[in-house]
DNA sequence: TAGATTGTTAATCGATTAACAATC
DNA sequence: TAGATTGTTAATCGATTAACAATC
C-alpha cells in the first residue's frame, strides 16, 4: 500500500491534525501555512511538513496548504472515507456510553450490535441497538460483516472472546479491557487503558515539573 | 523532587509494569528477572532495567527483582500510595460510566461528586454520588479539597469550566473532551481522546503492515 | 566460590529540528 | 519578478539496545 513504513509517532499525530483542520474548516479558513498551524498546535512547523510529506506533497510553495483539501486527504489516510460495521462487546456502562456516542457514526463507524453475557440485558436496546448474547456473536459477525469490535468487558472476558471475534472475521479490536490481547497477524488492536491513563495523571500531579505554561496536548 | 527529568515515554510504561507486577503478585510469584519480565511483556530486558534505574536500584544482582517490593515501589512512584479527591464534570453516559467504575477507588481515587449543566439531572445520584449543578463547583471544590477533575462533557463546556476548576484549586485534569485544554503552570492535564484512538485503529486497519504475529500492546 | 543478573556505560537507532534549495 | 512557503536533505537530539563490569 504505502511506500515506506510510517512510524507510530506520526500516525498518532494524524488525528490531531485532522481535528485542527476540521476546526479551521468550520471557521471557514481557506488556507494555512505550516507555520501558522504549528503555532496553533504547539508543535514545530518542521514536524508538520515532515509528517505530511510521509504521505505526499499536499501543499504548495508560497501558498501553504488548502485546508479543505488537506482535511480530506488526511481523512482518506485515516480511512475515514468509507464505512465500517462495528460491534460492542460488553454492554455495561462504558459499552453503553460508546453506543450512545453518535459522533462515531458521523465518521463512518456504524454500531450494529451490543453483546453481553448477562441474560438480564437480553432484548434491551441502547439507542435502538439491540443487546444480544455472546453466543450469537459468530453468526452475527458473519451476517453483518463486522470489521471492528470494541471490547468493554473485564480482562478475562476480553481474552476469551478475542479468538471468537478473529475466527469470524473481525479485523480490528478496540480494546478497553485491562489486558494486552494477543491476535494473529492481519488483525490490529488499539487499546485504551483508562486506569493507566489515570495513573499517568497521578504521576504528573506528584512530579509536577515546574515547567512553563503549557498546552495540555496529552 | 526527582534528580533528572524522567522522559514521558518512561512514565507511560510505568503503569504497564505495575499491571504485570500486580498480576505476578496475584499469581504468588516472588521474584522475577528483567529477562523473564521482558518476555512476558514483549519489551527488551534492557529497557526494563533502564526504566527502573531512573528511579533507583530496585533489584539485586544474581537474584532479580522482588515482585512485591517492586510493585510497591512503582505504586509509590505513580502516587498510588495516597488518596485523591476527584470530581466528574459532565454526568452523561461517559461520566456515569467513570462514576460507576469502582476500581479507581481501590487505587485511591475517590469520586466525591458529579456535575452537569442539565437541571433535569439535579439531585439524581450514581452509585450514591449526587449529581450537582455546575454553579456549585467553586464551593464544592474548596470544601472537599478536590485535586482531580475528570471532564466528560463537550469541548466548549470543558474549555469554559477549566478556569473555574483551576481557580478553585484543582491541580489535575483528566480530559475526555475533544480539545486541548490550556492550563497554567502547576496544573497537569492528561487527555483521553476516544475518537482519535478509533481513528488510529482505523488507520492501522487500512494500512495493515503485514507484520509478524504480535501482542497488542497498543 | 561460581553463576546469575543487575546497574550502568557505550553504541546504535530513530525521531525531531534546522536549514535551504526548489518552486509556486 | 520578488516573496513566501513548501519539500527535502542534513544536523541534532533523545530514546532504545547492546555489552559488560560490578556484585549479590
Amino acid at each position: 500500500m504505502e511506500e515506506r513504513e510510517i512510524s507510530k509517532a506520526v500516525v498518532k499525530r494524524l488525528p490531531r491534525y485532522y481535528r485542527y483542520l476540521g476546526n479551521l474548516l468550520d471557521a471557514r479558513v481557506e488556507r494555512i501555512s505550516s507555520n501558522e498551524l504549528s503555532e496553533m498546535m504547539n508543535v514545530t512547523a518542521s514536524q508538520i511538513r515532515q509528517d505530511l510529506n510521509n504521505f505526499g506533497g499536499f501543499g504548495q510553495q508560497g501558498y501553504g496548504y488548502n485546508v479543505k483539501y488537506l482535511y480530506t486527504e488526511i481523512g482518506k489516510i485515516l480511512g475515514l472515507d468509507h464505512a465500517y460495521n462495528m460491534i460492542i462487546v460488553g454492554a455495561g456502562n462504558l459499552g453503553q456510553a460508546l453506543a450512545n456516542y453518535v459522533k462515531f457514526e458521523k465518521r463512518g463507524f456504524w454500531i450494529k450490535g451490543l453483546f453481553d453475557v448477562n441474560p438480564r440485558l437480553r432484548g434491551m436496546a441502547v439507542r435502538g441497538i439491540e443487546i444480544r448474547m455472546i453466543e450469537e456473536l459468530p453468526q452475527f459477525i458473519r451476517e453483518n460483516q463486522i470489521q471492528i469490535a470494541a471490547l468493554t468487558l473485564p480482562a478475562s472476558g476480553a481474552e476469551e472472546v478475542t479468538p471468537i471475534l478473529v475466527e469470524n472475521g473481525v479485523k480490528a479490536i478496540w480494546n478497553f479491557a485491562h489486558t494486552d490481547l494477543h491476535v494473529p497477524s492481519g488483525v490490529v488492536v488499539e487499546s485504551v487503558h483508562l486506569s493507566e491513563s489515570l495513573m499517568q495523571l497521578s504521576y504528573n500531579l506528584n512530579h509536577m515539573e515546574l515547567e512553563k505554561e503549557k498546552t495540555g496536548q496529552r
